[in-house]
DNA sequence: GTATGTACTTCCATAAAAGTAAGTACAATT
DNA sequence: AATTGTACTTACTTTTATGGAAGTACATAC
């Protein structure tokens, strides 16, 4: 696979000066496109590889796994593997992980009241939100 | 300037199945690495732009205008210029750019809770967190 | 013995993001 | 006339992210 880089802008920054914001601290952990988007579908629950894969159409397996990975490196999601074939692997929030949530909620709330066309749409996912 | 790129991959998936997501919404507007963190440094209110680059040591000009320009064009930025020279110019976060606020406060908040090591820094930053 | 399903892995190509360094405008100051 | 300050621009290079497509393991079903 696709090594994961130990030295990106993302990491590299965490070794500087700016360190002490606590909002850097936050996008080097899940910055970048699709790690939220990952995240908010995991908030919903523990899910297989395939289910996450078909609940997030537009991304490759290449990048989803990727991520998965650096996610479960960085303690945000746990992976369990029951050891069958064909696999059974599936991919559920940490505590950490699930510490999320006030952040993938609050930018929800604000795609819900800034969208314009799409608010109902949003709204709509906002009603099933994982409390 | 280097042109903002009106294909990214990003841009892209605005038209794409995916869209119903109100997370990617969000991510189409502030994901990547540092318009948060840019965003975050407007939140105590108007700033020059060199006040803006004081702030943030580790951006570069490039980075910083460029991202400035976007947010601009996004609607969450305002740019007031003075007609003198030197040049005069502040940013500031307009109404959709504030109602952010708690999207990064969130993020702030995860951050002193899951930082280990930084907590103290980053309690120290949430002190004076413009309410 | 061929096909199926699941969760990956690998290689190669392209696109996007970020970095580097130098340059620009122009009024005011020295 | 040369220097300073501010807010950029521009051209070029490097790094990182993403895409695409094919391949792998292996128990079970057909």
């Amino acid at each position: 696979m696709t090594a994961i880089k130990e030295t990106s802008v993302i990491q590299e920054n965490k070794s500087n000066a700016f360190s002490n914001c606590p909002v850097t601290f936050v996008m080097e952990r899940i910055g970048g496109y699709w790690k939220p988007i990952i995240l908010f579908n995991l908030l919903t629950g523990t899910k297989r590889y395939n289910e996450l894969k078909k609940s997030i159409p537009t991304i490759t397996e290449k990048m989803l796994i990727q991520h998965l990975k650096q996610l479960e490196a960085d303690g945000l999601v746990i992976r369990k593997a029951k050891p069958v074939v064909p696999p059974f692997v599936t991919y559920q929030l940490s505590k950490k992980g699930k510490e999320l949530r006030p952040v993938l909620y609050a930018m929800a709330e604000w795609a819900v009241s800034n969208s314009g066309q799409q608010t109902e749409q949003f709204k709509k996912q906002m009603e099933d939100f994982p409390k």
